[in-house]
DNA sequence: ACATCATTAAACTATATGGTTGAATAATTA
DNA sequence: TAATTATTCAACCATATAGTTTAATGATGT
């Protein structure tokens, strides 16, 4: 239940704010290693091991154009964390229970 | 936008497969440690710090109890995590395209 | 008062992690 | 062909992390 390796590699691969941080880079626009160094204080060569984890996590895919690697997201790995957390955080029950309260309040009014 | 340092002491509690663990554990029921630690094939000690990386994560909360410290979810503390990756998983685009496709499919019928 | 139980604190260990640099490879451009 | 650029790989280092064990603290029950 606390998640198979896949999920398990998700969750790490997230733990690190550099990582989140290329996320949404990716998430912007599809980029090169070297491209998303230039937004950080920080060698190449760790960014390209930040990109391993999150490939290894398929969070992000490779495609090779010309000695360029293109990075993108593929939205689809985060899900099983987003399903995770949606239901420990009791997510769906405190919408409802929002929502419940507001019909009630349009009723009274 | 990688996030403040309450969200990021969220997602790296939440790296650990033994600390989502006990997330789920108490999501089910408030316990003190030496209640979680029966689930565990670890020491009483390591429970205890994982339990503290939770609650400076303020994913749980500790109440006393006689000489028991009752653990109880914060389930709050995970909506910004949630929120974080609902948005980076694309999650609501996902799901409206799908509930357009329906809708599409209803009419046809 | 005393033994027990739950917890915390502290010291320690092994491994994982995040970073560095330097060298090897492969495509691009001059 | 030679120089440059993007990438990967490997060796290395410092620190963080996850676990252990032992000792100290504090409430409970006898």
């Amino acid at each position: 239940m606390s998640g198979s390796t896949e999920t398990n590699l998700v969750f790490s691969a997230l733990a690190d704010k550099s990582r989140r941080q290329i996320v949404e880079l990716l998430h912007t626009k599809d980029s090169s290693i070297v491209e998303l160094t230039q937004s950080f204080d920080m060698s190449f060569q760790a960014i390209s091991k930040h990109v391993r984890i999150l490939e290894n996590a398929a969070i992000l895919k490779k495609r090779k154009q010309g000695k360029f690697m293109i990075c993108s997201l593929n939205h689809q790995a985060l899900t099983d964390s987003l399903k995770w957390i949606s239901y420990y955080s009791n997510f769906w029950n405190e919408s409802f229970n929002k929502l419940e309260g507001l019909i009630k309040k349009q009723k009274n009014d």
